[in-house]
RNA sequence: GGCAACGUAGCCAAGGGGCCUAAGGCGGCGGUCUGCAAAAUCGCUAUUCGUGGGUUCAAAUCCCACCGUUGCCUCCA
């Protein structure tokens, strides 16, 4: 049915052709953020990419299962409760609404399933429980700790030689563990913090159980894609799969997609240097196109810098763009017809899909959008209304709503900028006065006052008043 | 120290052996349109792809070295 689809699997560290386990049914799990916060531009770029390219793998045909979970329970979450002497599960509900009014600003289509840590323990101790039985995992004064020595692909995923990083001497030392590679699955809890009652006593799920429970719940033991930022990497995404594999003896994620990291000035954006970029404080600033197509502009694997120039730069690019669609859309008073599918229309589909089906490289994509552009003005000054309305259908109802962008018309974000524009009205108006032309600066006071805007001419200057 | 990635015009960014005398965006310059602007549009804006070697009939694209930038190796999307 569908052409085939190339994607840089990780794993592999190439190009591989994209075959679902399931002919025509693509299940993949995004890992979320934690939640403790608000979240980042650094968040929102997984976000918008695979929710992109989720759309594009329904727009070629498949049925997509997309799982994106929210981890809250974690030692952040913890920590923060703890200051503010709230429970955790406050301080998580609250940033999982938060997190919606981004991602509902961005557009983010949500997943089929946003499962949280919390809802998944049982599961998690069962799977737990399973690792000893099976050899990979001991218990240790209450924790239980990931054997990573018994499972032998250990370092497969990140290509890392696991004597290599004992050398590497950066890995905390705990006499708890067998080798100082092996990794909590289960964490006995200090006191004052929240604990679940598990066979090893009151405790709570290590770092990276969670998202191999839920995903393995969710989507089976195996599954197709495996997505997240390149950090995560190593250790979260190696010890995901050794727990999952270890488990179920079978392959974990048949394929993983990483997207690189968002950057600022040159350096990663996290919190230790203090650079974050929060998606809050940038929604003020700048549209949910302006973001995402600043986003999608550059390959999801590469470092991306985020500049407010290249911002600026983004939104007068993302304005053409919307200039000509209002254009169309005021020509037929919002009413655009819909045509049915010409050569020309078929064959710039065939040019978008092509591109996105090499590694999903949304730049090229963009950039046929462009074109488009373009070619939408050229045919709109040449009144050639065949053209305008194919290109017209292409970008407003083709490829935009793929890619997440230009889906629905701008309301011009006329902040109104009242006072400003008063004090230009009256000082026109008091030009007229002074020239005594009455009759146009009374017909300013009185339209205004029409529309509710009353002035008076005090011996301190025009004042005015808005009913 | 170990393992990676990247370096393309003023800026952002595709391309990753011949279709490249290198997409697209921002900016700049000039023209059309306009009373003047704005918008739109047309043309120009890298003979060259960090530097130096090499492989090849052919390299921005492959290999080596060097310089530079960054990431991961600890929670991080």
């Amino acid at each position: 049915m569908v052409k085939t689809i190339k994607i840089f699997d990780t794993l592999k560290s190439e190009l591989v052709d994209f075959e679902p386990i399931e002919k025509n049914h693509v299940r993949m799990y995004v890992c979320g953020p934690t939640i403790y916060n608000l979240i980042h531009v650094g968040n929102a770029r997984p976000m918008i990419v695979f929710d992109a390219f989720r759309r594009f793998l329904e727009y070629v045909g498949y049925k997509v299962t997309m799982v994106q979970n929210f981890t809250d329970i974690d030692d952040k979450i913890i920590n923060k409760a703890n200051e503010e002497g709230v429970p955790f599960e406050e301080i998580a509900e609250r940033y999982i609404v938060e997190y919606w009014k981004d991602s509902y600003y961005l557009r983010i289509r949500s997943a089929n399933y946003h499962p949280k840590t919390s809802n998944y323990v049982s599961e998690i101790i069962e799977f737990i429980e399973d690792l000893i039985n099976k050899g990979y995992a001991y218990e240790s004064d209450s924790d239980v700790y990931f054997d990573v020595a018994k499972f032998e692909k250990y370092g497969e995923l990140s290509h890392r030689n696991p004597d290599d990083m004992i050398s590497g001497a950066r890995i905390e030392i705990s006499e708890k563990k067998r080798n100082p590679l092996d990794f909590t699955l289960w964490k006995a809890a200090k006191e004052g913090e929240p604990y679940w009652e598990s066979p090893w006593g009151k405790g709570r799920p290590g770092w990276h159980i969670e998202c191999s429970v839920m995903s393995n719940c969710l989507l089976g033991d195996s599954f197709d894609i495996h997505a997240g930022g390149n950090d995560l990497i190593f250790p979260h995404h190696e010890n995901e799969k050794a727990q999952s594999e270890a488990r179920h003896g079978k392959t974990f994620a048949k394929y993983w997609m990483h997207n690189g990291m968002i950057r600022f000035s040159g350096e990663k954006m996290s919190k230790s240097i203090g650079n974050i970029w929060l998606v809050r404080e940038l929604i003020k600033a700048y549209d949910p196109d302006t973001i995402k197509t600043f986003i999608l502009s550059k390959h999801y694997r590469s470092p991306l810098d985020f500049t407010e120039e290249g911002l600026n730069a983004q939104k007068k690019a993302v304005k053409r763009v919307n200039e000509a669609l209002k254009r169309v859309e005021e020509k037929y008073d919002d009413h655009v017809p819909y045509i049915p599918k010409s050569d020309y229309m078929k064959e710039k589909i065939n040019n978008f899909v092509d591109y996105l089906s090499i590694d999903f490289n949304t730049p090229k994509a963009i950039a046929l959008i462009f074109d488009l552009v373009n070619e939408l003005n050229r045919a709109f000054d040449e009144s050639n209304e065949q053209r305008v309305l194919e290109t017209y259908h292409l970008i407003r109802n083709e490829f935009g709503p793929v890619l997440g962008i230009f889906e629905l018309p701008t309301k011009e974000e006329k902040a109104m900028k009242t006072e400003e524009l008063m004090n230009i009205l009256i000082d026109v108006r008091n030009s007229l006065r002074k020239e005594k032309n009455f009759q146009l600066s009374d017909y300013i006071r009185d339209t205004l006052k029409n529309i509710g805007i009353t002035l008076k001419d005090t011996p301190e200057g025009t004042k005015y008043t808005i009913d």
